[in-house]
DNA sequence: GCAAACTAGTTGCGTTTGCAACGAATAACC
DNA sequence: GGTTATTCGTTGCAAACGCAACTAGTTTGC
């Protein structure tokens, strides 16, 4: 993928970039007898300082689909990362929010991703990276209005 | 996701803005018949200049097990976008060239990002966007090298 | 030259994923 | 108030993925 028109190659470098980081950083990713996998950590990041999310905000804000959010979190619930809980106001929704363990959780893999992220930004400037990381997310929020209007305008 | 601290984040933007990016340009992506999907466009996009690769090349690239390269590639083939003839110096390994029809597929795929790229890059300026590129490409080339060495350095 | 070590690609298997259909609970409409 | 739409979460199913075992071809070392 040498240096060509950078328009077209987001989209690939974002999920190779993506790839990358979620292999280094899982495979040291062993937390009292749970091994996370990718999807858990997308979702761990989500629920950190925010309690009561439901599973769709979750589906939503992860791009992932809500059957695949709903198994994940049951998986995560079971391992004690988090707890469900009925919304009694609108029984359809669970309310979601991370436990103790999952707040530990969340700080190791802070502390495991500082060498991944060292190397992985070792001749970038930290303005550059920070530049980086304010395009990705603008992308993110232009983008999330488009995917959560499933259908509006050229219905016919 | 609010903006916290950016460092541990990359690994979620770059998933999901992947994830975003490829599922809006995948539901335009019909061409000839042939209904790609995420894996097929990125080893398209290696291949595109690029005759005689080798699929373990691509699966180092991409960032995807040997496995599943082998899979697409072989859907790819039979339909029509690539030839994979094994090398005659070595016969072990195939090389792999685009079609015709796998050129005008890239053509096809770069026409129709256009407008989803537009939509994302918004308010975003150019050199702002450039920087994002060139970071990500040096983050990935800097992780290259220690996903390509399985293990070195502490095997003891 | 031959056996051992290594490399490239394929295939089997269990897990994960997205899609679609479903059931339960609420909202909207008359 | 009761019927119809919508929404949230779950589940069945087929496709895709990663891992590991395997085959075939090449290289290394004696």
């Amino acid at each position: 993928m040498p240096g060509t028109k950078p328009h077209d190659h987001l989209i690939f470098l974002t999920n190779r970039v993506g790839r990358q980081l979620s292999r280094l950083l899982l495979e040291q990713m062993e937390f009292e007898g749970f091994l996370p996998q990718s999807t858990h950590m997308g979702l761990v990041a989500d629920l950190v300082g925010n309690d009561g999310l439901r599973q769709q905000d979750l589906a939503i804000s992860t791009i992932k689909d809500k059957g695949t959010v709903a198994r994940a979190l049951k998986q995560l619930e079971s391992a004690g990362i988090l707890m469900r809980k009925v919304d009694a106001e609108d029984r359809r929704q669970k309310l979601i929010r991370l436990t103790d363990k999952g707040n530990r959780l969340w700080q190791f893999a802070k502390c495991k991703a500082i060498n991944t992220m060292e190397t992985a930004t070792l001749d970038i400037e930290p303005t550059e990276f920070d530049t980086c990381i304010d395009v990705l997310q603008r992308v993110y929020q232009n983008l999330h209005q488009q995917l959560s209007i499933p259908q509006t305008s050229n219905h016919e």
